[in-house]
DNA sequence: ACCCCTGTTCGGCG
DNA sequence: CCGCCGAACAGGGG
């Protein structure tokens, strides 16, 4: 499962190496995925430091070492975080890897659109707070929805919801989700929801984004049979409601599925 | 060979 | 200055 879920389900995983030390740390430094970041440093700091928690916050999450050491991943595409033996031999794209004595924790990431940056410092660094507020949180109001969509009345809907300063952690299955469940047509220019179609489009993001999170997992196999998410990807996909053939098109930079039945 | 892909950033344009 | 769009990034798979 992707997007915020899968990078609460992937920093959960990690958690794992709570309270216990770094014995060794094992990077691909040249790497992209770690652009504008001193390698040296992370690498040389980070060892004998411990690992005391972690917090997500849309699709980065921030994990915090002894000492005011902190590190920030985001997963990208392809990036998958797992616990291994010890003793565990990096791979080719095994970019950042935390020793322990009793395991390794690790950061694979295939195609690199994920990032790693490290900070030292005694409270979080500045570019980890945002004004965003997260969509399962009291502060995601529909207010703040509709003075969103406002400041980009002029772009279509699935593009809006796949803005982080808007939509936090959003990607490109859930958004389709999202409008799906509220009926919304992904081409539809924001400036032309009616005040009903705000207000389901804002219940059906805090549905799908609570949901997802409750259920977690690393596949998707776990979310309900009746979400879009289990046609999207097939040929000749449906529509869970009546069964309509899905249309696909590039919207927003991404393919796009939706029912042309019942989003308007 | 050519097309696709759970994401973000940057340059050009209006 | 704001915002929209397409291209680029890197690599693997169909």
């Amino acid at each position: 499962m992707p997007e915020l879920a899968e990078v609460e389900f992937y920093r959960r995983v990690w958690n794992r190496g709570i309270g216990d030390c770094v014995t060794k740390v094992a990077i691909h430094a040249r790497k992209r995925i770690f652009r504008n970041t001193a390698t040296t440093v992370l690498t040389r700091e980070l060892v004998g430091t411990r690992l005391l928690r972690s917090e997500a916050r849309g699709k980065r999450m921030l994990l915090e070492f002894s000492g005011g050491n902190w590190l920030q991943l985001h997963l990208g595409m392809t990036g998958k975080m797992w616990v291994d033996a010890p003793d565990f031999t990096p791979g080719k794209h095994d970019h950042l890897v935390l020793y322990q004595s009793e395991r390794a924790l690790v950061l694979r990431d295939t195609r690199q659109f994920g990032r790693v940056r490290f900070y030292q410092g005694k409270s979080p660094p500045s570019w980890w707070n945002t004004d965003v507020p997260e969509i399962a949180s009291a502060g995601f109001t529909l207010e703040f929805l509709r003075n969103f969509l406002d400041r980009h009345r002029n772009t279509s809907i699935k593009a809006v919801l796949l803005n982080q300063s808007g939509f936090s952690g959003i990607g490109n299955w859930m958004a389709d989700e999202i409008l799906w469940r509220a009926k919304i047509s992904p081409r539809k220019r924001a400036r032309r929801l009616t005040h009903a179609e705000r207000r389901k489009l804002f219940r059906a993001t805090r549905f799908v984004a609570r949901q997802s999170l409750r259920v977690l997992g690393a596949s998707d196999s776990e979310l309900p049979q009746s979400w879009l998410i289990h046609q999207r990807w097939l040929g000749k996909g449906r529509c869970p409601r009546h069964g309509t053939i899905l249309r696909k098109a590039r919207i927003g930079g991404r393919t796009t599925a939706w029912c042309p039945n019942c989003q308007h």
